[in-house]
DNA sequence: AAGTAAGATAGGTTTTTCCTATCCATTTAC
DNA sequence: GTAAATGGATAGGAAAAACCTATCTTACTT
């Protein structure tokens, strides 16, 4: 006993609607032979006579009436599926798996996605987050298609995309000499306690090496596990830090709090970035998304974010 | 480009649950090269990339998960499709179109129903009057797949199984002589007038025949179209009728109203029989259906019907 | 750096699908 | 009532699809 195969019921389809074979061969553009052929596989796989055949036109069974709806049903889902490639070209469409990096994706995103919703209601995006060490490792475990994290990837199986610069400001306590100032430099930093999240994230990196630029030191003792707990650490008196404009922006109020914000000069930055496996290729949907994504903050967060 | 088949769908749908091809092949029964092949013409007939191939283990591309889930839902529809002759051996299901006649099916019909819905609710029962020829007709035309109707029917491309044998009371004004008598034999109908239903029923042969065999006059003036009118031509003092057991017993009350109804002796009968073509077979489906009607009749008609 | 493992490719065989020709029964025409 | 026409079934052989074994290529291991 074989099994069923589409093509079977796409010929049973026609025939069910013209109820003779000759007409319903001609419109498969087969012969009238192969078409039976096909039917009685048909009827055969699945056990049932699905209709009496008389010169003067077809008659289904009862069955036959089952099958020819349930068939219909079977055809339109495989139309679906045939779409599914198709419109992503110039829309986005369908599930992504978004990894976000907790320190940019909290104070990005919320803006993102809801003008991403207004724009393409069809897109779906699965976001979760982690630190940017392990992420890169989810994404080429096949658990994200992209990741939202900061630059520079150096790896030959990771691309990536440019988003935007965010610059870093210094963040000291209230009470400390340099909270007043415009601006800061680097050398007025010697001697001082300086901040850090724990070395899964790349901010932990600029900060050791502004530490090595200029002359302060390195709390090592105390590691941030998220920007919120070096906020916290800072306006404790435990020391300064860099914290992302975006960041500053949306959870330190100037001129109130324990916190002061203050520019560097010049200007530090990071850089956020849209990665994916180098495997994936470069998906049309991926460089649309980042378009969108650079769109939203030149719009949302101009003066705060460079592109 | 080809047209995609239900063999790639079931091949992807287990390559997308083991994630490795080998391991999906040997499930398969098949050998990995026959996957690759039917996996990549799946590719190609969809225009997308479904997974990135790496030697850890496979990741679905976004489109390969949707395609997944899809497949999923084709497959299973198939599914059902298989189980549609299946389980109709010892079970009524799915749709049966039946004719009905309008002598029979008011007054049999609605309690069959009724306990025909409790004990099969998978049965659908789509129901439509017409006069007994016409059915015939339209039974061969295809429109229904049983008939209702009258026995006999003496046509070698109608199957047909007896239901049950119903008397035939005559029906007299109220004001005449014979209202009143316990039974009627033939020779007491002499010289009296008798309508009748038009000659699509065959009720109107047994009219007619009674008439020939009593001396009675057939009153083809006036043809009745359906019981009630015939009941109510009656009642205007027009002429007597046979009537139906069943119709009588449920349409006239006894003692009331203008209309009079007594046995004939010996008894008068029709037979109750449900009809398809030949050419549909004989489905286990219509038997078990005769079945019913005639176990439903002899309760609820008790005294009424004989088997 | 060599070995291993997993998917891709190649060549040939088996199975499926299809076509033409023909058959047979029913319906229609004369 | 017989002959022609119509429409589905059957047969045989050709074309296409699917499959298998053997081999290749490359990424991951050891």
């Amino acid at each position: 006993m074989s099994a069923i195969t589409l093509r079977q019921l796409r010929y049973f389809s026609v025939l069910s609607k013209s109820l003779q074979y000759r007409n319903a061969a001609r419109q498969l553009g087969i012969s009238q032979p192969s078409l039976s052929l096909q039917i009685n596989a048909l009827e055969e796989a699945l056990g049932t006579r699905l209709a009496e055949r008389r010169r003067s036109g077809l008659i289904l069974t009862p069955e036959g009436r089952e099958v020819a709806a349930q068939a219909e049903k079977i055809l339109q889902d495989v139309e679906k599926l045939q779409q599914i490639g198709g419109p992503s070209e110039d829309e986005l469409a369908g599930t992504l798996r978004l990894g976000s990096s907790p320190t940019i994706g909290p104070y990005l995103l919320p803006r993102v996605l809801r003008q991403l919703h207004r724009a393409y209601p069809e897109l779906k995006l699965v976001i979760r987050d982690g630190t940017p060490r392990d992420m890169i490792e989810d994404l080429l475990a096949g658990k994200h298609d992209l990741v939202l994290t900061q630059l520079p990837i150096a790896r030959d199986d990771i691309s990536h995309t440019f988003l935007f610069r965010e610059p870093l400001h210094l963040a000291v306590p209230r009470e400390h000499p340099l909270a007043g100032r415009d601006y800061v430099r680097k050398a007025d930093l010697s001697g001082e306690s300086l901040l850090s999240l724990n070395a899964s994230y790349m901010l932990s990196r600029q900060v050791s090496d502004l530490c090595a630029a200029s002359g302060a030191r390195l709390r090592d003792d105390f590691e941030g596990t998220s920007l919120d707990a070096l906020r916290q650490m800072v306006s404790l008196g435990m020391g300064m830090t860099l914290l992302p404009a975006l960041y500053a922006g949306s959870e330190v109020k100037p001129g109130e709090g324990d916190v002061a914000i203050t520019q560097m000069k010049p200007g530090l930055y990071r850089q956020a970035g849209l990665a994916w496996r180098r495997s994936s290729g470069t998906p049309a949907s991926f460089l649309k998304l980042a378009d969108f994504i650079r769109d939203v903050a030149a719009r949302e967060f101009a003066g705060k974010v460079h592109l």
